[in-house]
RNA sequence: UCCUGCGUAGCUCAAUGGUAGAGUAGGUGACUGUUAAUCACUUGGUUGUUGGUUCGAGUCCAACCGCAGGAGCCA
């Protein structure tokens, strides 16, 4: 670049891209990154042993796995390695580096593979190390999250988490969203729904108390009684009525003691709040932004998804494919509730127009009457939050949910009420304190707009795209009543 | 929280109320450009905890602990 010429911010981008992509500061080589072209010259690999398989022709081959991605590289060692007969006393799970040169693989099963030039023994393992060879259920590797990103079947699921959760900020931002981190304190009983965990810093032996008997929280470190928060929605609204587009993707938390497959106490949320929108558009984000998610994961985890496919749900690969270009369904409840009476169909729960859909009435109607997500409007504001727009026949409210085949809800929205005195009476319906709700009310009282957004169970949408059976197996370190350990 | 089921070798699982078993991993040996390698031999157990019934309990009963599936609540 000559002197006195001034550098663009395209330059600077484009430097900066190279420099990115390079890596070139890195000690090891990713076995994804291994390829075709890098035939004949030496590389280095860092990861850990999957299997040996040694050979009393004086070689030994080992496989393995860095977690880049679900295939491993086979490592050729021979017997003239100065460390050869360490070598054949490593287990599954010891930690190699490896440099060789990458060579064609006259084995089948691999289209090539490293020759050896040294195997350093990082760490060996030994016979009290539980991932060993066989089959290791599910249950018994959440006794060992902290092992378990070793395995293929949790290492493919946090690959497919890791994409998902790229899609998700690609789509929002691509789209103008604006990532908005809202506070995991609060001090708004938000909702009302859901057992909170409470924040406090008193002594729970001997907490300071107020003239009524009870806990004085104004000794507390707010000042007031705080928790950890159920949901950003409240605070999602309140920078979408300003800055338009916005969305959440966050960790939120839930005291409720569910013992199921498809609750977290401690869960990702995404959740987008846009201003202007309405009910329609909102059940349209939700669907373009679920397509969106599908169509990346299927080009940016094909091995993984292939793996899915194979061995934990048969019909994945297939659903994922028709749901990118599919039309998703959308019924009102009221529509819903007369599918289900003209089922044909005993089912343990009766169906009545005003009682909210019971698990198998969501599962008929995505497992049986479409075969795929479902969209579902306007239910009966009885069943709904306080904050869920009246429709004009002041029985149903904007609401929506988007319900999965064997996961149930996977998205729960609404057009929020934007009209200050429908949303002061529907808060003394619900016996809430307009006094807690001051600043959300101040939204409709100042400059208020039609808006809506909806959440999504991040969790859930990452078994819905991998067909895991349980949700605690979709997250690192799940935290589940009980269950706080690592 | 409720209902149902389960808890046996490091792991995956067997075992009419009557001596605790297999596969796999580990060990030893054989064999081999192998790939869930193969073959032979072999180490390994306070049957979740506590109490009860019984001549005798892994098995039956009770309580507790833990886990799973389903329900409720929800995302």
């Amino acid at each position: 670049m000559p002197r006195g010429t001034l550098r663009t911010g395209a330059d600077l981008n484009n430097r900066y891209n190279e420099r990115r992509r390079t890596m070139d500061f890195a000690p090891t080589t990713l076995i994804k990154n291994l390829k075709e072209s890098q035939l004949g010259s030496i590389v280095t690999i860092g990861g850990w042993l999957r299997t040996r398989r040694d050979s009393k022709g004086g070689f030994s081959f080992l496989e393995i796995n860095d977690g880049s991605q679900f295939k491993g590289i086979q490592v050729v060692a021979d017997q003239e390695l100065g460390n050869y007969d360490e070598l054949t006393k490593t287990y599954t799970g010891a930690s190699l580096k490896v440099e060789g040169e990458l060579v064609p693989s006259p084995g089948q099963g691999q289209p090539f593979e490293i020759k050896a030039t040294s195997v350093e023994i990082l760490g060996n393992t030994d016979q009290s190390y539980v991932l060993q060879k066989g089959r290791v259920s599910l249950e018994k590797l959440r006794e060992v999250a902290h092992l378990r990103g070793r395995t293929n079947v949790i290492g493919a699921t946090m690959r497919v988490r890791n994409q998902l959760s790229k899609a998700t900020h690609d789509f929002f931002t691509g789209n103008d969203f604006l990532y908005l981190h809202t506070p995991i304190i609060t001090s708004s009983d938000c909702e009302g729904a859901g057992q909170m965990f409470q924040v406090s810093t008193l002594d729970l032996e001997n907490p300071p108390k107020n003239d009524l008997g009870g806990i004085d929280y104004s000794q507390d470190f707010f000042g007031r009684k705080t928790h950890l928060s159920v949901s950003g929605q409240l605070n999602a609204e309140a920078y979408a009525c300003g800055m338009g587009r916005i969305y959440t993707f966050g960790p939120t938390f839930r005291a409720e003691n569910s013992n199921t497959s498809r609750h977290l106490a401690e869960f990702w949320m995404v959740e987008p709040e846009a201003a202007f929108f309405t009910l329609n558009e909102n059940t349209q984000l939700a669907a373009a932004y679920l397509r969106y998610c599908f169509k990346h994961l299927l080009d940016t985890c094909q091995d993984d998804i292939d793996f899915f496919n194979l061995r934990v749900d048969k019909g994945l690969r297939a659903r994922l494919e028709g749901l990118v270009d599919a039309e998703y369904k959308c019924i009102t409840y009221t529509e819903a509730v007369d599918l289900l009476l003209k089922a044909g169909k005993k089912f343990e729960f009766p169906v009545l127009w005003g009682s909210d859909l019971q698990s198998e009435h969501e599962r008929y109607l995505c497992e049986e009457v479409f075969n795929g997500p479902v969209t579902v409007i306007d239910y009966p504001k009885e069943i709904k939050a306080f904050y869920m727009k009246l429709n004009d026949d002041g029985k149903t409210v904007r609401a929506m949910d988007v319900l999965c085949p064997h996961i149930g809800e996977i998205i729960g929205g609404a057009e929020r009420e934007d009209r200050l005195d429908v949303l002061e009476s529907r808060m003394a319906q619900h016996d809430l304190d307009p006094a807690d709700y001051a600043w959300f009310l101040d939204l409709r009282r100042y400059g208020s707009v039609p808006h809506a957004g909806f959440g999504l169970g991040f969790e859930r949408l990452v078994q819905f795209c991998t067909g895991m059976g349980n949700i605690r197996d979709v997250i690192p370190f799940p935290r589940t009543p009980k269950n706080a350990s690592f």
